[in-house]
DNA sequence: CTAGGGTTAG
């Protein structure tokens, strides 16, 4: 056993209780021994008993005259049976209790308990560590049941720590009704509830608890609030118990600190937890990573990575949890060389589940499946995550059959599937046209793993059935939904009405969409072309008219790509690249070429009322095809060119890049917001469908 | 005796 285990005052008092009903508050006061060195404390736990029988032959003050007596005569009543006495049970079980030997300390508890005997308050706290560090729920109710046993009530910090028992056993009736016995509760008991109301996500009840804990006067602190804080329904919420923290003084503590950024970045108010960041004076590397992750979790990695800088410039360490929220940032930006950056720190860190988790989707969603899967084969724990990631991934690349592959390699393994990894495989399906395959999946998704099919696996329906052509079984399914079918479902549908030319259900749906995000410009653009399309000019110009009443801008088209460790933008309109000149004569010639080989600009996905020449001018200045040639000109000749935009690809780049991966020989990966394309010189991932 | 950071879909 180790030295450090053992108790820091070795304290082996007998506590009799006096059976005249005396109080049960042990009236000797012994000054406590000074700890002693590691050495020495070794010698003190082999020679218990003559400390134990120093100790109480000592008493001081005249009120302990009947109790030292009582003891006496028990220690020689004791003796004289040849029986073990009191004093040496009670020291046995002190020890057991330090030594961790649950079971003899529990034999040795009921000879307490028979006895009527009592060991001093830290020794049950002990044994209560240990039970916890067992998941001894059983003797933690006998050690609880002889604590209030003849009427005695125990401290209150025995019971706080019997309270955070059941709460870590997830026992929270347990936990509520022991509260609830308590004749004093104090900022430990009320926290410990609210802790475990938080962490059970009973947000009201947690919130609840903390307005009677004001009531009854208990003044909340640091650990209160660090909690509760958790637990808070929104911002306004939020910002009530921001300045009732601010009030006192509690912000100063990090735990605070970073549990409010937290929760200002889970509400989506990611600058006010940089705002409660950068007043902080001192902070660790835990709050460092909670507002890089309040940043890559609020997709806006630029600021992520930005923070990361500083950190490692304000010298902390980067860990798993720093590593992981940065390849978050990675994945948002598509920054596959960054990503591979940091792939060599994580290497550093043995076998981490959750980084490597967060690798694997940063390598899928930058498109290299290459590394996504090398990353997976070495990786020796996998979990749902890990599986679903990958599945998804390459569904998502195009990959659908290796997905679906892969999902009979995860149910040989005995990993369950979950809600999520139905969604990628039923992706899978609908992206490769498997129908009957989905079809099946989603039948049998209840009965095979009781995953009850939600909005997403719907929607992947939807997606299947319609790029089918089945638009009436599709919108038969969109109203078997039980959740009320959402903008995403409706803009799925929308996507197989447009491939499969059906006008009417096309505006059906875009309308749809329209009532529930007005403000989304792409939708107005949408069925604005809709109607241009079948030369519908007066609704095309009411579109535009409800559009500029309701102030809803279009989002100019933007295309990034990663060279040499730097992101170069191409923004619609913006002439400011360095090269745009040389850009846009090779694009010219590059499109002069293609036009030689029959390409024929389509121009049906220009959005202004331009006419002709103009027309085509415009479309060539799509931010796609800029970044394209730019990658072309500054990639090495053989390398992929990846790059990532803002906006859905439009018709007329699709077939553009296409063309360009042909005749250059060359991969070209497009990731936009919802689907990815590989184009090679044998088309498109997507089957040109998206 | 009570408190903080990281991963998969859309």
């Amino acid at each position: 056993m180790k030295a450090a285990s053992l108790p820091p005052r070795l304290k082996c008092i007998l506590l009799l209780l006096p059976s005249c009903g005396q109080s049960s508050s042990f009236p000797f006061k012994l000054p406590p021994p000074p700890p002693p060195p590691p050495l020495l404390r070794l010698l003190v736990r082999s020679r218990p008993y003559s400390l134990t029988v120093t100790a109480t032959a000592t008493p001081t003050g005249s009120a302990s005259e009947s109790c030292n007596m009582l003891n006496t005569t028990e220690y020689h009543n004791a003796t004289s049976n040849s029986s073990p006495s009191s004093i040496t049970i009670i020291d046995e079980f002190t020890r057991f209790c330090y030594q961790r030997d649950l079971p003899r300390a529990m034999k040795a508890l009921d000879s307490i308990q028979n006895r009527n005997v009592w060991a001093v308050p830290v020794t049950y706290s002990e044994l209560l560590k240990c039970c916890l560090s067992r998941g001894a729920v059983h003797q933690a109710r006998l050690v609880q049941k002889h604590l209030f046993s003849r009427g005695h009530q125990p401290e209150t910090f025995l019971v706080n720590i019997l309270l955070n028992m059941y709460v870590k056993f997830n026992l929270l009736d347990e936990a509520q009704a022991l509260f609830d016995q308590m004749p004093h509760r104090n900022v430990v008991s009320w926290t410990t509830m609210i802790a475990a109301y938080t962490t059970a996500m009973l947000n009201d009840k947690a919130l609840e608890f903390l307005i009677l804990m004001l009531r009854d006067g208990i003044r909340p602190n640091m650990f209160t609030y660090s909690s509760v804080l958790r637990a808070c329904q929104g911002l306004l919420n939020l910002r009530q118990l921001h300045s009732s923290i601010i009030k006192t003084g509690l912000d100063s503590d990090v735990f605070v600190r970073s549990a409010l950024i937290d929760i200002y970045s889970k509400w989506g108010e990611p600058r006010n937890a940089l705002h409660v960041f950068d007043e902080m004076v001192t902070g660790d590397s835990i709050v460092w990573n909670s507002i890089i992750g309040g940043f890559a979790q609020n997709t806006d990695g630029d600021e992520a990575l930005n923070l990361f800088k500083r950190m490692k410039q304000a010298g902390f360490m980067a860990d798993q949890a720093t590593l992981t929220s940065v390849l978050r940032a990675c994945t948002g930006l598509a920054l596959l060389e960054l990503g591979r950056q940091v792939h060599v720190h994580v290497i550093k860190f043995k076998q981490d589940l959750i980084l490597n988790n967060a690798l694997l989707d940063m390598y899928c969603k930058c498109g290299s499946l290459e590394d996504a899967n090398s990353t997976f084969t070495r990786m020796l724990d996998k979990d749902v995550i890990s599986w679903s990631t990958m599945i998804t991934g390459l569904a998502q690349n195009g990959f659908s059959r290796a997905a679906l592959e892969l999902f009979e390699s995860m149910k040989a393994s005995g990993t369950k599937p979950s809600y999520i990894t139905i969604v990628g495989v039923l992706f899978a399906c609908s992206h490769a046209g498997l129908v009957e395959d989905g079809q099946y999946y989603f039948r049998s998704m209840k009965t095979c793993f009781g995953i009850d099919p939600g909005r997403e696996h719907y929607g992947c329906m939807v997606d299947l059935l319609g790029r089918a052509g089945k638009l009436d079984e599709a919108v038969k399914l969109i109203h078997e939904m039980k959740d009320e079918p959402d903008a995403v479902t409706w803009r799925t549908l929308l996507g197989a009405c447009r491939v499969h030319r059906n006008t009417d259900l096309a505006i059906y749906s875009a309308k749809k969409i329209l009532s529930l995000e007005p403000n989304n410009a792409g939708t107005y653009i949408l069925l604005s072309n809709i109607y241009a399309n079948s030369q519908r000019w007066e609704d095309v110009a009411e579109v535009r008219m409800a559009m500029r009443d309701r102030g809803v801008r279009k989002e100019p088209g933007c295309s990034w790509i990663e060279v040499n460790k730097q992101i170069h933008a191409f923004i619609l309109g913006d002439n400011s690249h360095p090269q745009i000149v040389a850009i846009s004569m090779k694009l010219k010639q590059l499109i002069w070429r293609l036009k030689e080989l029959g390409y024929v600009p389509q121009t049906d996905f220009v959005l202004q009322d331009l006419e002709g020449e103009q027309k085509e001018d415009s479309l060539s200045y799509h931010s796609e095809k800029l970044a394209i040639v730019f990658g072309m000109m500054s990639l090495q000749k053989e390398g992929t060119i990846r790059i990532r935009k803002n906006l859905r690809i439009c018709g007329d780049c699709h077939v553009f890049a296409k063309l360009v991966a042909n005749i250059e020989r060359r991969n070209i990966v497009i990731r936009d917001p919802i689907r990815y394309h590989h184009f090679s010189n044998e088309g498109c991932s997507c089957g040109d469908y998206w």
